[in-house]
DNA sequence: CGTACCGTTGAGCAGGCTCAACCGCTGTGG
DNA sequence: CCACAGCGGTTGAGCCTGCTCAACGGTACG
């Protein structure tokens, strides 16, 4: 399981966002919102500590709350007619979600890890937005970046061998920069979770990841922690499509 | 390239978006923005007139931009290291492009037909957004209904197979409503485009429409047009995932 | 120690990809 | 006017890889 940090300041500077800036400027993930923006936004959210597992809402419901992570990690599916069950995006710290189309949420969503939320009311979040442009200007940009985010995605889905979508999913998962330790990658959510969101059978990620290691491009020292060994090869195998 | 056609209404009236609202209200894609904000957008707008095929900008130059499609259609397309290339989105009517992360464009974009787009100087735009919270909070709606699109998008290439991701393909297109002709929807692409968008090889989409034609679901009376026959059936096809 | 859950491994099948030939339309040049 | 090339699309044969089904293994927890 992924560490709580007892000590964590974050929780109490308020939300945050992370995204690339849209305008000019560096190309690195940064954090958005200014020192005032976040005691702002602080403000009026309340603190959440949900364990793992727990189901913050389903979609389709009426949607009251907008969401920002400030630490743990989350998922976000949608069940398909078949009872099947796709993960459209993994959330991480300083991710937003809640987001909704005509009042009801799109997706479901559930803590992978023990998480710490900051909640906000809607439509308090909606008024504060519509008289702050600054504010809401960061609100666009990481909408940007999550549009960005997404159709990665999509072309990481479309790609045809299993051990390929593997690797582009770790190297996602690296750049996410827990950048807590510098040779290993940490994989906070299961087998089934991942196969979920590559879009492939639980075997196949299994037989994949056995693949990758035997063929010593990564080593799992554990399930939830990998380390590349050939970076040269696994950089080419997430390039080559 | 500048004319302004007195024939076509919409190209004077100022741009428009298309998206679900973000608030309470209709489940329907409804035109955004109130007339003021599209003769204040249209006022900084060049409108610009472009042949099929014509390419707008390629992904990694600079972003000067940004583009509101007035009528036509175009695709969005990454170029993978391979030299293989997968489309990302195609855009239409009262659809919005080129916003970009830290000042470069992320995908390239080419018109399928004869397009009109407005076209608007980023800064100019920006600094419009910055101070008109109103007007922004419609570009966070729009920003938003894309989201959701690229997650659909997501799911409809995690398919199997093909007749599946080729309905849910034409239920897009269909559901975009180019509601002129109830009974027939138009497919404005070509075949090797929309296999590159499906995340299939250009054969299977091919097999995959006569597939449905065979089975009596859909026929094509040409290339670029499709009639459902059996409505049910149908829609099961494409639910049934 | 048994149960449950998650993950691994194996056998066989199915559907999509590749390669290759062919068709039909379009535009071009003689 | 025809011959030709080129492009987009269709069809067929065979391969390849990921899925399904099923059994087994390992670890946590009561």
């Amino acid at each position: 399981m992924l560490a709580s940090t007892p000590a964590n300041p974050v929780f109490d500077d308020g939300p945050s966002l992370r995204a690339v800036q849209c305008g000019p400027g560096t190309v690195d993930v940064v954090r958005l919102l200014a020192p005032r923006q976040r005691v702002q936004l602080g403000a009026m959210a309340s603190r959440l500590r949900l364990p793992a597992r727990m189901v913050i809402y389903r979609e389709g419901s009426i949607a009251q709350w907008v969401f920002i992570v400030a630490s743990g990690v989350l998922k976000a599916f949608r069940d398909l007619p078949s009872g099947k069950r796709r993960i459209v995006a993994f959330l991480f710290a300083d991710d937003l979600f809640g987001l909704s189309e005509s009042h009801h949420y799109v997706n479901s969503l559930q803590a992978i890890t023990p998480v710490k939320l900051y909640r906000i009311q809607r439509a308090t979040l909606m008024d504060t937005l519509r008289r702050d442009p600054e504010l809401e200007f960061q609100f666009l940009c990481k909408l940007t970046h999550e549009l960005r985010k997404s159709q990665r995605h999509t072309v990481i889905v479309s790609r045809r061998d299993a051990a390929g979508r593997m690797t582009m999913f770790l190297r996602m998962l690296e750049q996410h920069g827990h950048q807590s330790c510098a040779s290993s990658i940490e994989i906070p959510m299961s087998r089934s979770d991942t196969a979920n969101y590559l879009g492939l059978s639980l075997e196949s990620v299994s037989r994949a990841c056995r693949s990758l290691e035997r063929s010593e491009i990564v080593a799992f020292p554990d399930r939830h922690r990998v380390r590349v060994i050939d970076r040269l090869r696994f950089e080419r195998l997430a390039a080559r499509m």
